[in-house]
This record gives C-alpha cells, structure tokens and sequence, in this order.
DNA sequence: GTACTATTTGCAACTTATTTGCAAGTACAA
DNA sequence: TTGTACTTGCAAATAAGTTGCAAATAGTAC
C-alpha cells in the first residue's frame, strides 16, 4: 500500500510538488527539533535552494498548516511539521538551547474556558505553549 | 500609606533607578496591552531615551523578572509587566492583531504533567501561552 | 553639599532576520 | 509539446536587535 507521498501532500494544499518545497519538507522530516528558517536552510543548501526561498515555502507551508511555528524566546521563528502533532509543546532550557517535547496541555478545556473569558473572540485556530526552564546537567553546574 | 514606588521597585532588584527606566517602567503600566520595544520606544521618544536603553533595559527587565516576554508571532518580542499577571495569558486575532486576556491554564498541573514526560528537565521557570484565533467582527467579515 | 566610582546611557556602526521587486525558470493542465 | 500561472534566484532593501566606547549620572562616603 502507497503512503501518501511529500508531492501528493503538497497538491493536497494546491501547491505546486517543486524541488525546493520537497526539499524543504524532507528536511523537517529529518529533523526532531523546531527548525529556524536558518537551519532549513543549511538542510537544503545542496539542492541548491535559495534562503529567500526557504523563507517563502516557509510562510507558505505555515499559511496552509503543514508546518507549524513554534516560539522559542530566541529572537527569531522555528518550525515543525504540523502532523501528527496536535497537542505538541516544548520545554525549553534558558541555558543550553536543549528541547524536549511534551503533551497534555487540555486543549479543548482551555479554548472552553478563554472564549468564556473573552467578549471579542468567537473561535481558535491555533496556539502556542512552551515551557522554559533548565535542564537536569545545566541545573546541577 | 504609601504605595512603594517604581524606584523601589528597581532598587529592589538591584538596579539603579535611573530616568530612562522609570520611563520605561511608566510607559508599561500605562498600557493594557503588550508592548514591542519600539512601542516602548516611542512611549519614551519625549523623555530622549535612545532606542538601545530601550532594548538594554527592556532586556534587564526581563532577566530581573518585572516584565515578561510575549510571543505573538509577529517576528519581534512583546512585553508586559510581571506584576499581578500569573497565569495571564494572550488570545490573539490573526486577521486584526486585537488582543485579550484570559487566565487559567493551571500552570501547576502542567508543569507536573510535563517534568513527568521529560527525562532531561527537572525545573520551570516561566511559561508561554498563547491563542490564536478571529476576534468577532473579523469573522464575520 | 561635594567628590568618587561603578553603573548606565547615547551614538555610530554592525550583525542577523526577514521582505520585496523583478526577470528568468518550471510544474502541470490541455 | 506548449502555454501560462505559479515559483524561484538574485540583488537590494528594510527591520530587529547587538556591540564598543566615551560621556553622563545614581548612589555612597565624606
């Protein structure tokens, strides 16, 4: 049985299956951790792709929900894949740039409970929840 | 009975209550929402505070605890005063950047739920929360 | 009040992050 | 295979944040 392929996965979303996009795509695939557009663009450096182009699949990718942005307090994006990502956070040390996931953050409770709050919002589309702290060996210097 | 003043305030933390930081720290309490250091900039443009002790103080601010640091993915870092805001977070309208308050994501139960799911991590130190969303008149555009 | 000193500020210049305009290249429907 | 709308690459611009250093100043000691 075929899995869905990155090509299909992009016409999905009405996007055209370019080499950039693809590679940009298999980047994140490989890569466990939020990526700055820096980074992806490091990743994809041997296609030849260009850092306005990272840029640009990446507010394009975030546009139709196949990446996610993820804030690390670092001064500049990262991203990850959306899929199979619901419900995904991240806890961060403020010393060492070390990332952990975590899970659990009761999102239908919480969107509940903040429209009930609100007197101007009506729905959510989507959220951002990170931890900071420090790590167990940065905690013990 | 006097109330403690926001030179206390900063001599409390070990910093010198100087004017460029009293204007700073004046600018955020007059404003509800959170301020990017070019908002805080500009607040302070009449006092002739430079753009850089704009950003050092905003930035010692930070480590010192009176502010704290809002992400609302607009690609630069937002601010607002610590005090008597625990557990306050951001409900973001991605179509007219309308911000409200909500509170309640029950730090306590999350910060255990999450030292739980990580194997490196063994304290919190502060917390980001954020939703996204359409405020009423947006959606209804 | 005056003098002293460590801290803080302002300015200029710099680095890093991200965006824009436009001509050339390419995916994909026909 | 061709046509065209969508994409890309390059150069240059803009925006956000940082750094070095000499001058200014808050808080302490007299």
């Amino acid at each position: 049985m075929p899995t869905t392929s990155d090509a299909d996965l992009l016409r999905a979303h009405e996007m055209r299956a370019t080499t950039p996009r693809l590679a940009v795509l298999s980047a994140l695939r490989k890569t466990k951790y939020p990526m700055s557009a820096h980074d992806v663009a490091k990743a994809v450096r041997t296609k030849k792709v260009d850092m306005v182009t990272t840029y640009r699949t990446l507010e394009s990718f975030k546009t139709a929900g196949i990446v996610t942005q993820v804030e690390l307090q670092r001064g500049r994006a990262y991203y990850e894949l959306s899929e199979g990502r619901k419900d995904h956070h991240h806890i961060v040390c403020i010393n060492c740039d070390t990332v952990e996931d975590f899970t659990g953050c009761d999102y239908d409770a919480l969107v509940k409970k903040a429209l009930r709050q609100t007197v101007g919002f009506s729905s959510v589309t989507h959220h951002s929840l990170e931890l900071f702290g420090m790590c167990t060996p940065c905690s013990k210097k």
